[in-house]
DNA sequence: ACATTTATTATGTAGAACATAACTACTAAT
DNA sequence: ATTAGTAGTTATGTTCTACATAATAAATGT
């Protein structure tokens, strides 16, 4: 019988490296900008090949954590996180549960932008709001396009870029939802346009007494 | 002056074979399960060395997108998404901007998932979210954690795993945010206990606003 | 002192080689 | 004939070498 054997990291070096690195980067406390050793010096500290370094690297180079230049080498920088989570958000592959989640999640955040809006909502914003619901009801052919810049506008207005980047990839993901259980594209009895005159005239708690009947329909759908 | 020249893919090799992946795997509809072609078939393909096919690769198994077993090959998996935000989520290294973006995200994902609480809520959720509360009140020495546990089992409520997890990752960067302005942890008048009450016999809109007074020191710091 | 040329260096890319795990097919033994 | 064992095959994992390229630094010449 076998005894006092190792389990042994059973992953592949490029993934042992990435953990390294990632360790090492914290512990020695790195901030963008700061320059990172050659792959030659890293690979001889981790010995291994500078091949399995250059693989570990390319994946923070990916997440936008290291950047590159020929010559001058490498140095920490700010990741882009909205851009890193478009690479892994595709609903064709994604499991049916996460992409539920998500559908929810959209919803969550929905009703949830009400306070951050009425705090930096401006005129102009509503103006701008006003055209887009006003534009819909217009042009019954584009109801999805409007319906897209409307609650899109609403993010924009809380000035929240990360949120509204955020929002915008989970577009597809409602969409994809939606076409899986067949459902169609209703509003509940508060419209867009009801929805803009409480932002302008309204409380706070009627907006998201609106928002919520705006969106009962898919409130609805959840057990 | 110059005029008419090509911006030109400056990208690296790796780069635009995952940017080519990515399209192929997309065009030919691939689903988790599906068998990818051998690094060498691709990168003949390709016109590349395997030596940047397999950097592009690692990338997408970093993401959970490729899974590999020697020999059988490489087959397309569902990617954990969670996961991956992690990667990236680092406060040491993140833009303020961005950290500002995800403190309010978090705010407004609290003030959001109200009615999902009352939706899914359960009597034995409820008898263990006020034993946090009241633990909170007797070991005041603890209240970080215990604020820490009573938001988590809110999210934990929701049913909605991925949110749960994601809430979980916006823990640290809440914290980081609070200690760069020197911000002490104060909660509203409303406390956690009051909140349990309202969500045992209370109404959504009361547990809304309930939910504002409790984190209204947050919102007082928004400008 | 300035412009030009010449190393130098770290990343980018390619190719070959071999190890290793896992699958296939064939063979031998009971 | 079923099982067990063996050898062969194949795709990934890892290493090494070589050279291209861009950016910097050093050296040179006027």
């Amino acid at each position: 019988m076998v005894n006092g054997i190792k389990p042994i990291a059973a992953k592949s070096m490029a993934e042992r490296v990435e953990a390294s690195l990632r360790e090492y980067f914290t512990k020695e406390n790195f901030k963008p900008g700061d320059p990172l050793p050659t792959e030659l010096e890293l690979a001889a500290a981790l010995g291994v090949s500078r091949n399995v370094v250059r693989e570990a690297l390319s994946r923070f180079k990916m997440l936008g954590i290291i950047e590159t230049k020929k010559k001058t080498g490498m140095v920490i920088s700010n990741p882009d996180i909205v851009g890193t989570f478009e690479k892994v958000l595709n609903p064709e592959i994604m499991d049916e549960a996460t992409l539920q989640d998500l559908f929810e999640l959209r919803l969550v955040l929905e009703m949830g932008i009400a306070d951050l809006l009425f705090l930096r909502k401006t005129d102009a914003d509503l103006d701008e709001l006003e055209e887009i619901a006003a534009r819909e009801v217009k042009d019954k052919n584009f109801r999805i396009s409007t319906e897209i810049a409307f609650h899109g506008k609403l993010y924009e207005m809380t000035g929240n870029n990360t949120m509204k980047r955020f929002q915008n990839l989970l577009l597809p993901i409602f969409g994809y939802v939606m076409k899986l259980e067949n459902k169609k594209f209703v509003s509940g009895k508060v419209t867009h346009q009801d929805l803009v005159k409480i932002l302008r005239k309204g409380t706070v708690k009627e907006f998201k007494e609106g928002m919520l009947s705006h969106l009962q329909p898919h409130f609805d759908r959840l057990k």
